[in-house]
DNA sequence: CTGAAAGCGCTTACAG
DNA sequence: CTGAAAGCGCTTACAG
């Protein structure tokens, strides 16, 4: 806790041994052009042969200036988080802006946590990957004070603020077009839960595709399960026991295709062979599951990029109304939908 | 950049709301025991009321204490980094730590530039995945410092600090022991660059189980390439150009041998039945590959967690000698060895 | 148990 | 172009 260099270097002793005043020193470090060459030189070596390290942390406190941006998701152990954060991370250093991670697991009172933590650590915004059904009251709260938030993937009905996200309801319906057009009548769609806005946006494009398809929606068909590898495994579980099986099944997303996957294959149907499976985000591992998944991209590498200079551009002064960017996904069809229903 | 909160609410403000001085105000935030229970309810309501939002930065400053950690890797878009990375900030956040994340893509300057950067934002300490290669002599500026750092995974020859990483050689040692018990006597060893310091220790147990069992080691069997899914791809294609073919391979990492098998797949190989590979870390994608992959369990979450203590207690003062803690690898025996050379 | 003063390391007007 | 002073929001001795 304690930090007790020992022989702690300040711009003081920098001025000092450089012969000029603090504020002096304090100029040359931000590049002023107000500084004569040579004083600038005498200064900077200085700072050199003394080891000096800029204190960065004080110099925000004086001039009331932020270069951290807080990052909430639900868990890192997850290929989407991951690459949304790869994205955000990327984008953010450019900006000169360091990220301070924050992990959910969904748990409301955590997130309460994290973000008071946050602001403590003076954060000059946030990004969120909120909690399903969490008041968006502290968001707002939040945003009074001046600190912009950028909800990404998981949108908060009431919450006064940017958001970024795919078209899940565009994502549901090219997916399940695409298994109805292959032949297929009963599809279920499997995986997270329905306080979701992204569930929701996804049920309603499979109940689109079903309603211009004219085709009748089987309730049994839809199964909530927590988006996980387990979740996949438990929602396949429920669905062999159904007395009238699906041919296809639209997973909520890749890591609950992965369990179905993995949960077909030990009940002895080959998937993708015997049941047709399309995924949703397009996660690395997507590609190297056999058979390779079809999946409907979300492009959470994009996502982060987009949420990270939103953000920034709000904590650069922008006051624009929210505005909510939606990128549109796409179908990447690879091999896991050879099998073509009834047709 | 700028924090333009409308109504800013310090601890001056809640000590006048309240009718007392700021120190006291101070106490009643730390939960000073000195304290009236009268005049702390006073403070309480009166933070409650304001909106107070405590300035965790700038006690830090004048208390000369640090809550956050830097922690630089490679990349983050990699599974190895992303489960270090899980098990550095759960563990660090019982601490109540929070990380300050970068990465380096193993370019040497860019660590430069992250480790200043760590520095300006007065982190208690680092954790260091170091560019293979890269000059110890920062780190040990760095420590001269007072700021504790400690290598993980990479080791660096001269860095007089504290490390965490597995046992390579016993690791290689088990993965071509195993193949060799398998039948395996042409056993090649791809991926990874000579520098790293982890690549040389896998490379030693290879070697060494060859010597035990009095075989001859084939130069031409050893691949270097990039440790990415591309690496493992190249390092397939010069394999495959090879006139006498090896019958197993033992991959630097998980991630190689995934490229490895897309490759053997493409190339009509069948991995596993034509094939034997085994890969090293056990990522989670190893799991759900088919065949599903042998490998050397190298616990990456385990290695995050005991460096995040590691560090922890150096910066809680621990002025023990530099140590190092070298998690023992573990063969994790699946499906893609399945073949059995020519015994 | 509480208050007045000094100080963490820096930057920001304001003089000169 | 450079210096002396005040202040960012907090904590830390030191009195009382």
């Amino acid at each position: 806790m304690k930090l007790e260099k020992k022989t702690h270097i300040t711009l003081q002793d920098v001025a000092k041994h450089a012969g000029v005043s603090r504020a002096t020193a304090s100029l040359v470090l931000r590049g002023s052009k107000h500084i004569t060459e040579s004083t600038r030189e005498k200064v900077l070596t200085s700072m050199q042969q003394l080891g000096y390290v800029y204190d960065r942390v004080a110099a925000n406190l004086r001039s009331k200036v932020s270069t951290t941006v807080g990052l909430i998701i639900m868990e890192l152990a997850n290929p989407f988080y991951s690459e949304l954060l790869v994205g955000i991370h990327q984008e953010l250093d450019k900006f000169g802006q360091t990220v301070i991670l924050g992990t959910t697991f969904d748990s409301e009172s955590i997130q309460e946590r994290l973000l008071s933590t946050m602001l403590e650590h003076r954060v000059g915004g946030i990004i969120l990957s909120a909690v399903p059904g969490s008041p968006s009251e502290p968001i707002n709260r939040i945003e009074q004070l001046g600190i912009p938030v950028v909800l990404v993937g998981r949108r908060l009905p009431e919450a006064k603020c940017d958001y970024v996200g795919v078209d899940n309801i565009m994502g549901g319906r090219i997916a399940v077009d695409y298994l109805i057009h292959k032949g297929h009548r009963r599809i279920a769609f499997i995986g997270g839960y329905s306080q979701l806005s992204s569930w929701q946006g996804r049920k309603q494009g499979y109940d689109k595709a079903f309603e211009q398809a004219g085709l009748p929606i089987d309730p049994a068909m839809i199964i909530e399960s927590p988006a996980t590898r387990q979740g996949g495994i438990d929602a396949i579980e429920k669905l062999l026991r159904l007395p009238n099986r699906p041919t296809a099944i639209f997973c909520y997303n890749d890591t609950i295709a992965i369990g179905a996957m993995m949960k077909l294959q030990d009940a002895g149907i080959c998937p993708g062979q015997d049941m047709a499976i399309v995924g949703f985000d397009d996660i690395p591992e997507a590609a190297i599951l056999s058979p390779k998944l079809t999946t409907v991209s979300s492009f959470p590498r994009m996502m982060g990029a987009h949420a990270a200079r939103l953000l920034y551009s709000r904590i650069e002064g922008s006051t624009l109304d929210p505005t909510a960017v939606i990128l549109e996904p796409q179908l990447i069809i690879r091999d896991s939908c050879k099998f073509s229903g009834s047709s």
